[in-house]
DNA sequence: TAGCCTCTTTGCCACGTTGCAAGACACCTG
DNA sequence: CAGGTGTCTTGCAACGTGGCAAAGAGGCTA
């Protein structure tokens, strides 16, 4: 049995109310008692027990991040970055993720259930839906990462996509590229859609005309979605001179078909993603993309959520991080 | 204020007993009874508070899996592939960066300050001593992943990394290299240090002489560290016609350094890792690689780890967790 | 119809912590 | 030396749940 707070003032011949003091800190304690106390704390190897004090105290310590994929480098860069923020504001965080829609379903539901383990959640998921949100909503505070339809009920953290797919597919345009291609459309997905408009909205104001068949669509966003869509774009008749990948992962896998197809680039086809996750800066050739600020991200949304929980009543906010476009050897050449 | 047992006892014209029997299903509840309260649960939004349950059950039904960083590959892999075993036994995982060796110490640290939030702690992190494991230890079940000089007293999960070695540098040897070069070797890592010795053993039983100068050592196993190692063996006299890296991501890094340099893959040099993560099958050319299993080794683990939770007093077990050479174009040259 | 048995439901209490506000003590001022 | 001030310590109670064992209800057998 572990030590308890009893079993500290006891051998420090104190209150168990003059133990908690010493450990949290927040009561001024005279030195020789606190030294008193300290020394047995370390004799018996006590620790404060977490379940209790969040019974008490009423709230956890822990923030949840919701993300479809661990694995998938953008969301585990985000991770890391969300659990430094969290850090700095003694919180800890926990990871889930929901996979697919269906599976999501079942994980939001299961976070829902365990609610009570969190002070608030940050989600990541592309997949839930509106009803979702807002069921889990009820429950504690939420801020939603990336772009969202209903973004005004809830305070949400994204960059602009529309302005970010322009940038990239612009700088497609200023290299001379006059049959450029996108990868990664979804039709039910918001942040997908906002590039495709970005997209379209680039080609026509460069005059260029936009043709469906360069619109590949992926069911997901991984390596082998990028592969298969770019070799559908091969299999057609004329190939497509650039390509605008919605995501670093989705250009990686483009990549791959590309140099499979024996097609160099940049010279026959320019690849540019989103993402800036690291795989793309020691690729080959190394990725241009559009590099979102994962940190300001991560502390935004954190930063938020903590102040949200302080204070349920806040209005929400929308909050755009910034991003940039990084040119790397798969637009500009062999260096 | 979220709702309560009373509450809800009160709503349903039952005793807080009878909730707490409906919502647990451990006691025989009747139909009628059961179906009032899952009405006035559902009507008031009930959901049972976790810190509550925690003080009372004595355990969190959290685990912790503390890995050196979640960016990386490997390791986001490992975190998905633990989450999901440590699913089925309705566990959570809490996942710990220790990032560095300074840092982990704090970490390690701020874990076991809170260690009553665990029931458990899963390590990955190649940084932690003997004497840090063994103080958290004291408080709670670890098991321990990778190799360790210290692993007879924990429960411990790891491919054979001697062997592990050896069969990839016999696969570089079988192919005619001659020149192999190492990159990742560490003096104070147990794991490289096995890998080092699989490579020297592998060496020695073809009849190859050992040459210190082809053995580079990384301060980490990021890509960067990869790409400049391979930049040194590439500096010096004469090139290596191979070279073996201790994982995926720094194989990947070497690449980055020989495409820079103009030398084909697997023509001038032949390249192979371990880990077997994603970026390695869609790379240029995709990696040759020891693949460990993964999802052997995460659960493993966890029902090394919950089992010890259920029963403190287990013997501690060593697990080899199979692995296996996956041929790839990045020593079998262009398909 | 009494007695027994099984199925349900319940009351009580403790898990370990901390908020609150009052109590204890020493010291200082006039 | 009384009164006051500030510093430090403490007792009490409650957070929400679930283990335990006993109480209650209803039905069946003899």
């Amino acid at each position: 049995m572990a030590a308890t707070v009893k079993d500290v003032a006891r051998r420090a011949g104190v209150s168990p109310r003059t133990v908690s003091n010493v450990v949290t800190g927040t009561t001024r304690v005279a030195d020789a008692t606190r030294a008193r106390v300290e020394q047995a704390i370390a004799e018996l190897g006590y620790r404060p027990n977490a379940a209790a004090r969040n019974l008490r105290r009423g709230r956890t310590g822990m923030i949840a991040l919701v993300v479809p994929e661990l694995d998938q480098p953008y969301f585990a860069e985000l991770a890391r970055a969300t659990i430094a923020a969290a850090e700095r504001h003694d919180y800890r965080v926990m990871l889930e993720q929901t996979d697919a829609a269906e599976s999501a379903e079942r994980r939001v539901f299961a976070a829902d259930q365990d609610s009570t383990l969190f002070d608030g959640i940050i989600f990541s998921a592309v997949e839930i839906g509106l009803s979702d949100v807002r069921s889990i909503s009820q429950a504690r505070p939420v801020v939603l990462l990336g772009e969202r339809s209903f973004e005004s009920a809830f305070d949400h953290v994204a960059i602009d996509n529309v302005a970010a797919a322009r940038t990239a597919v612009q700088h497609l345009i200023d290299l001379g590229r006059t049959r450029i291609a996108a990868i990664g459309a979804q039709d039910d997905h918001d942040t997908a859609r906002l590039r495709t408009l970005g997209y379209t909205t680039a080609l026509r104001d460069a005059g260029q005309a936009v043709d469906p068949a360069l619109i590949e669509s992926t069911r997901r966003f991984h390596r082998a979605d990028g592969a298969e869509a770019m070799a559908r774009l091969l299999d057609q008749g004329e190939p497509p001179d650039a390509v605008f990948c919605y995501s670093d992962v989705l250009a990686l896998g483009a990549m791959h078909t590309l140099h499979t197809r024996g097609l160099r680039i940049p010279e026959d086809v320019a690849v540019v993603g989103i993402d800036d996750i690291e795989d793309g800066r020691f690729s080959h050739p190394p990725l241009t993309t559009i590099s979102p600020d994962k940190e300001y991200i991560a502390r935004q949304a954190v930063d938020r959520l903590i102040a949200r929980i302080g204070d349920r009543e806040l209005a929400a906010v929308d909050l755009v991080a910034p991003s940039e476009l990084v040119v790397r050897q798969s637009t500009s050449g062999t260096p």
